[in-house]
Parts: C-alpha cells; structure tokens; sequence
DNA sequence: TCCATATTTCTATAATTATCGAAATATGGA
DNA sequence: TCCATATTTCGATAATTATAGAAATATGGA
C-alpha cells in the first residue's frame, strides 16, 4: 500500500461515525450488513450513513453488494491488513528488536487478520 | 484502548504532513528525531510543523524530550500498538479463522511491534 | 402498473482544520 | 548580560468536511 492509499484510510477512519461503521463490520466478518441495520444500530439519518459508506468505500475499507433490496456492506480485511503493515513498516530502521521489548504489549494470539510489518531495511542516519 | 483515544489517533494520522511525520518517527525508532529535522527534511515551516507535532502529542502517537535547544519527538510504540490492536479486535465475532485466509495478505515476518488482536469475543446476530 | 421499502443524490448550512507570518519563549554560549 | 539558535504561541485566513431534509432511483411484490 502506497502513502495516499494508506491517508485515504485513516481519513476515512478518523471520524466517530465512520469508524463505529467500520468496527462494526470488522467485527460481522466478510457477509457484513445491510445499510438500514447498521444506520439502525448507530442512529444515523440515511442520507448521512449513505454519506458515510461511501467514504468508507472510496478508501477501500468496505465494499457493497446489492440483495434484493438491501445493500450489504462488509469490510475489505486486505485493504485493512495493508494499512497496518503499512503503519508498521520499515520500523526502527530495519531494527525492530529495538522497539519490541515496549511495555504495554498487548502480545495475545495473533488470531485475526494479523498485520505483520513486512520489514524493507530503510536505514535512515543517525541524526541525534 | 477506548474509542475515543483510538478516534484522537486516527484523526492525528488523518493528515498527510502528520502521517509522514509518524513513518519518519517510526522508522528512525525510540530516539526520535529533533523537530527541526523534521521540518527541513519534510519541508514545512517551523509554525506548521510544531502545529502537527501537538496534534500527534496529544493523541498520544510520539512524546517530547527536550535536549539542549532541540526538542526530540519519538514516535510511541505502545500506543501505536494499541491502535492497531483495537482496529482488529473482536475480529469477525470471534472467530476470526474466517477472514484469515483473504487474498492479498502480507504475511511476513511479524518482526516489529505485532498490534495482534486480542479477541474478546463478541458474537452480533446474523442479520442476513 | 402501482405501491412500499431501501438506499442514494442533491443542496445548503454549520463546524472543524490547516496554513504560516510575526511575535514570544527557552536554552546555551560568549 | 547579550546574542544566536530552536521551537512554540498567537491570530487571521483559507480550505475541507459533516449534517440532514427533500427529491430521486432501484428493487420486489401484488
């Protein structure tokens, strides 16, 4: 994932609304819901979920597909996998060793959708 | 980590200046770099770029360090972890085997600062 | 064809955020 | 104490984003 695709995410999730949209997809799994049960659930006017969806699918983070009536959205778990490694990438200048021992790890079972930087050895001087 | 805190770091990430800001924290590791480095290798001017390094501060994404005139900003695993953690927690009602085996996965070496979703188990009704 | 349901598009308004010059503050050295 | 360096705060302006009512579109069923 390149930098504007990983911006376009964080918009997309940097906004109350959308982010309980997202949670709540990621936490429903790839068949996602229907746009009236999530507007339902989260108390948002049509208009502004509908507004709210798409932004979500112009970053990647979801996609829809139409049954019947409804149309289901679900979260991309690719798209949401590229952006953590992204974050994490190239950590520490290709040390990582250095900033894993951290207090505060919440090291459990990497059970879902695990990020995994993908480490590419970047080595930027040592300015301090 | 809450909604509310996770929300503050998305925000602060949700910019282009800041998120390039983080990368170059994350890559340099927990020494950091002065701000004034920062801003010459990033070309923003010194008000601007103080701007954005508050911003990061106060959701939590980097700590200050003051060394002589210079100010050191180094990016905060621990709370960048908890980020990643929360965005992939309760994956898939807690049974996050089905979205693991999506396409596209970078699988790698999990070889800095793992976020590894700590399942909590939340199953929501199939409203399929 | 006609109606009800589900969702989106349009449009205007309100609210938030980014930018940077200039002035202020903090530090270290002469 | 005086000066240079490093960074922050202030303040004003520009740009972006969220909100929701009303109208439009799509689907399925009678």
């Amino acid at each position: 994932m390149e930098m504007t695709a990983a911006l376009a995410a964080l918009t997309a999730l940097a906004n109350d609304t959308r982010l309980a949209i997202f949670r709540m997809l990621v936490q429903q799994g790839p068949d996602g819901l229907p746009a009236g049960e999530i507007g339902a659930d989260l108390k948002v006017a049509a208009a502004t979920l509908s507004f709210h969806l798409k932004e979500l699918e112009r970053a990647g983070l979801v996609h829809a597909r139409r049954a019947g009536r409804q149309i289901f959205y679900a979260a991309d778990f690719a798209q949401m996998r590229g952006l953590l490694t992204f974050l994490t990438e190239d950590c520490c200048g290709g040390h990582p060793d250095i900033c894993g021992p951290l207090p505060a790890s919440t090291q459990a079972a990497a059970d879902c959708c695990p990020p995994a930087a993908k480490s590419s050895r970047k080595t930027k001087k040592e300015t301090a």
